[in-house]
DNA sequence: CAATGATAAATAGCATGCTATGTTAATCGG
DNA sequence: CCGATTAACATAGCATGCTATTTATCATTG
């Protein structure tokens, strides 16, 4: 009969399909927005944490937002390329170095925002408050359960 | 007083920051778990669609997997290189090619699909079932209105 | 049938991410 | 103070993804 067999794997019910896929999708849609601020995404979500406080050294932003110290150095290093920030060696630290936003990057900070809340809205356009709320919640916790599991892989 | 704005975007509290990060575990953890197989998440991502369909064009893999064109094309080249597929000229096109799996990459799919399923368990541990299928549907609807979005602004 | 336009893949170039290593500076134990 | 270890970055190498462009083959139509 039928050439398929009943697959017992359905990706459009995994939940790490549907993440992939979102996530995607959301990385697209803000990359669009914020192009024309002359800003790619990470550059955008490294921002974030320098706007918020200026000067970090790489280490610091390496644990804000959750990447790899190695990628962390190569988003640094294109964002100093571009402009949007440059080092200054660290004060009571020889091997360390603190990242310092110009003028330029500050200037972007409102509507960059303004793009990445665009985004959101135009994803969760016919959630409801409770439903958004309770969106990042389980999002929190299967984060919250995936580092565990990580953490306990490389632990073990 | 605070040196730091009173920022507009809590990270946290971003859908788009979420996705991102939960679909980077997601993907970290699918990978150390399909290794050991010789499996790396775009193949296993693409073997799901071979197992259930064999001999797929390219195009036709584009289309069910949500990836671009030369996206595509790298991953089968990779799954070549592997020895998990290999190419045979379509009959009724001579621009296209039919890709089929080897056997090598067919006896991959009962531990693959299971190290798959073991990584959306361990991610959904703490959910009730009413919870996974809430989640699902959240996303998958995330992932609707982006797409919408992403087509009004190719198509405007 | 030939010119045109559409389509399937391939390729080039780049951004993000990751793991694994190397370098240099700080720290700690003796 | 010194050697060993730890810590902060940098680099190398690779997988995925994307956009843009090229190449080869169809398909349409005049």
């Amino acid at each position: 009969m039928s050439p398929s067999k009943t697959s017992g794997f359905d990706k459009t019910r995994s939940a790490g399909y549907l993440a992939n896929h979102m996530a995607r999708l959301f990385a697209i849609a803000l990359a669009e927005e914020i192009r024309p601020l002359g800003l790619a995404p990470a550059q955008f979500m490294t921002l974030l944490e320098l706007w918020r406080k200026d000067g970090l050294t790489q280490k610091e932003l390496v644990e804000r937002l959750n990447v790899e110290q190695a990628t962390m150095a190569n988003t640094i290093a294109r964002m100093e390329r571009d402009g949007l920030v440059r080092r200054r060696p660290h004060p009571d630290d020889g091997r360390a170095q603190s990242i310092l936003v110009t003028e330029k990057a500050r200037a972007l900070e409102e509507p960059a925002t303004a793009a990445a809340t665009r985004v959101n809205d135009s994803a969760l356009n016919d959630f409801s408050q409770a439903e958004r709320d309770q969106f990042n919640d389980l999002m929190a916790r299967a984060i919250d359960a995936l580092r565990s599991a990580d953490a306990r892989r490389k632990g073990a």
